[in-house]
RNA sequence: GUCUCCGUAGCUCAGCAGGAUAGAGCGUUCGCCUCCUAAGCGAAAGGCCGUGGAUUCGAAUUCCACCGGGGACACCA
């Protein structure tokens, strides 16, 4: 296919006082199709080539229409307005899409480089709720994008498995737990031990010396302190991966917070020979005001480490063992301080890599209730929201008399494709407040509706038989064919863009479009008519926008059913 | 208090390397299943794009100030 944009600028460029790149610059796609497939607006040049921007704007028009492939160039106002041949770029687009098949929107951007990213992470002994998704589902998606381009992704679940809060966990344990208990329900009772801990400790402060001790304990590596916290890990995973089974999300790394304890003596030695350790109230910190940051304590009062110290730690040591080309965080906005923290230290420490780090911060889930607070149990656990959204699906399923093959696999894809893409709809930098009517509402612009248009374009070619899809543009220029096929050909962009932006949502967004753009075809023309070269090429565009859309909820960590 | 993010239709949100009358979905009202899946399609109604300035031929989009809301601010993670 031509490269419409270039050719423009390459045209300009012979008659206007611009260089090509200001010129391509200036080229625009109008947000209104009848205006255009593309428009130069001239009000720019007017005061460089004194000259009414109308006026330029015809001569514009005329150098197109003389030098390019447009069908239609005309001049309106201080716009040129180009309108493309809708037979050429619907053969061109079409072959492109059909050529690539299921790998249509994949590159090789990326050239085999190694990206890590970093998502989910969730506590250990805590409840994987409904807070918890985003950074597992974003996470997942940004993985399959950066995939998709062309990079080698190394998936971290970076897990909270370590920390004074275990001090506090052994020592509830000791003081009120039992095994059987634990192991009967490892998550809501090791919850119920850490909320009883805070209660106590509110009494008598001196619970809070005693977690730390208990903490200072494990990180020594003391057998005891270190066989309970090695339990409540096992029995916690085994939570996790229920979920994560269900999301069908897997990761290449646990290696959590506990997995650098051995690796924080060199690094701070390290800090230390660098100079940028100095002691303040008994404990080490970097001191970042020069920088506009707060202090960083690296090493406690009592000899004990903290969360950024690990996060250093892991820094270096991905760089090491991945020698990452980018290492992307995907961790709430509220630690968005943290992460310039640690984005400044390792560069103090003279690591050019620095600059690789990559924090994508998401904004807040929280109940109408206000706040999740795990220690006040005030939580909507996910495993809850995906259960409730499987069984709302299976109920729609049997009311509407789905025919399809499993019931239970069917509401599976359905309901969990929903909240899912509930979860990726929107601006990930957004707070919202949970809502259980929003997550089960399955009409609109919903998971569901694109699942919907999937199954109606295999339906489609169930009902068409052994015919072999053609593209023939001569049957597919009415407006809701074009307008569908040129969507379709923005798909490997589209990818690109969401991934290098970390912003799944611009893929979610697009292909609702698509899906819109289809089930207005859809309506607009019938597809499976007598006459046989015309069905073949509707039929190609009918593939085309399947393998579109089963490509695109991949990237979203969504599957496709069949028939729903 | 300092830093930071958000503020667009009744609700939830797109649009924000400035461009031609501001877009969806939900909700409301009204149409469309003798035709390929109605979890669908179409139409109507609904807006001083938080406020005030600045830059520009042109600002929802850039800059400044203010207002309202969220978040963070050294031995938690």
């Amino acid at each position: 296919m031509v490269n419409f944009k270039l050719e423009i600028a390459q045209i300009l460029d012979k008659v206007l006082p611009l260089e090509l790149e200001e010129i391509s610059g200036m080229i625009e796609i109008p947000q209104d199709k009848k205006m255009g497939d593309y428009a130069f607006p001239c009000f720019k040049l007017a005061k460089l080539m004194r000259k009414a921007p109308n006026l330029i704007a015809q001569d514009v028009a005329a150098a197109i229409a003389e030098n390019s492939i447009f069908q239609e160039v005309k001049p309106v106002n201080a716009y040129v307005n180009m309108f493309v041949s809708k037979e050429y770029f619907v053969t061109e687009a079409l072959k492109e899409v059909t050529e690539a098949g299921e790998k249509y929107g994949r590159s090789s951007y990326g050239e085999g480089k190694p990206i890590i990213v970093e998502y989910s992470s969730p506590n250990i002994a805590k409840p994987f709720h409904i807070g918890h998704i985003r950074s597992t589902v974003i996470g997942n998606s940004l993985y399959k994008l950066y995939d998709a381009i062309g990079y080698d992704v190394i998936r971290i679940n970076h897990l909270g498995d370590y920390g004074t809060q275990f001090g506090k966990m052994i020592v509830a344990y000791r003081k009120w737990g039992n095994a059987e208990d634990v192991n009967r329900e490892p998550i809501k009772t090791l919850l119920s031990y850490y909320t009883k801990f805070h209660e106590e400790a509110e009494k008598d402060p001196a619970l809070d010396d005693e977690a730390r001790n208990t903490f200072v304990k494990l990180e020594k590596g003391e057998k005891e302190e270190v066989e309970l916290w090695k339990w409540f890990r096992e029995e916690s995973l085994k939570e996790f991966n229920r979920v994560y089974g269900m999301l069908d999300i897997t990761f290449d790394s646990y290696n959590g917070e506990s997995f650098y304890s051995d690796k924080m003596p060199a690094i701070i030695a390290e800090m230390k020979d660098k100079n940028l350790l100095v002691e303040s109230r008994g404990a080490q910190i970097v001191d970042l005001e020069p920088y506009g940051l707060t202090p960083a304590p690296i090493v406690k009062s009592d000899g004990s480490s903290l969360y950024i110290t690990r996060d250093i730690s892991a820094a270096k040591y991905r760089k090491d063992t991945y020698n990452f080309e980018k290492c992307i965080y995907v961790v709430a906005s509220q630690q968005n301080l943290h992460f310039q923290q640690l984005k400044k230290i390792v560069e103090l420490m003279g690591y050019e890599w620095a600059k690789d780090i990559v924090h994508v911060p998401f904004g807040l889930v929280s109940l109408a209730e206000g706040t999740m607070s795990t220690r006040k149990g005030r939580v909507v656990f996910l495993e809850d929201v995906l259960n409730h959204a499987i069984e709302k699906t299976r109920e729609i399923i049997i009311e509407k008399g789905v025919n399809t093959d499993s019931v239970d696999e069917t509401a599976k894809m359905v309901g969990i494709g929903a909240v899912v893409f509930n979860e990726l709809s929107n601006n990930r930098i957004k707070d919202y407040v949970f809502n259980w009517d929003k997550v089960l509402d399955f009409n609109g612009e919903t998971g569901p509706y694109v699942q919907y248009t999937y199954a109606r374009c295999k339906s489609i070619l169930r009902n068409a038989g052994d015919i072999v899809p053609e593209t023939c543009a001569e049957y597919l220029t009415g407006d809701s064919a074009y307008e569908l096929t040129k969507l379709l050909y923005g798909y490997p962009e589209t990818v690109k863009d969401a991934a290098l932006k970390y912003e799944p949502s611009i893929l979610t967004r697009y292909i609702v479009d698509i899906a819109e753009a289809f089930n207005k075809f859809y309506h607009d023309e019938h597809i499976l008519v007598d006459n046989e070269a015309e069905k073949k090429a509707k039929l190609s565009l009918v593939v085309a926008t399947m393998n579109t859309l089963k490509s695109g909820l991949n990237l979203l960590g969504i599957k496709a059913p069949e028939r729903m």
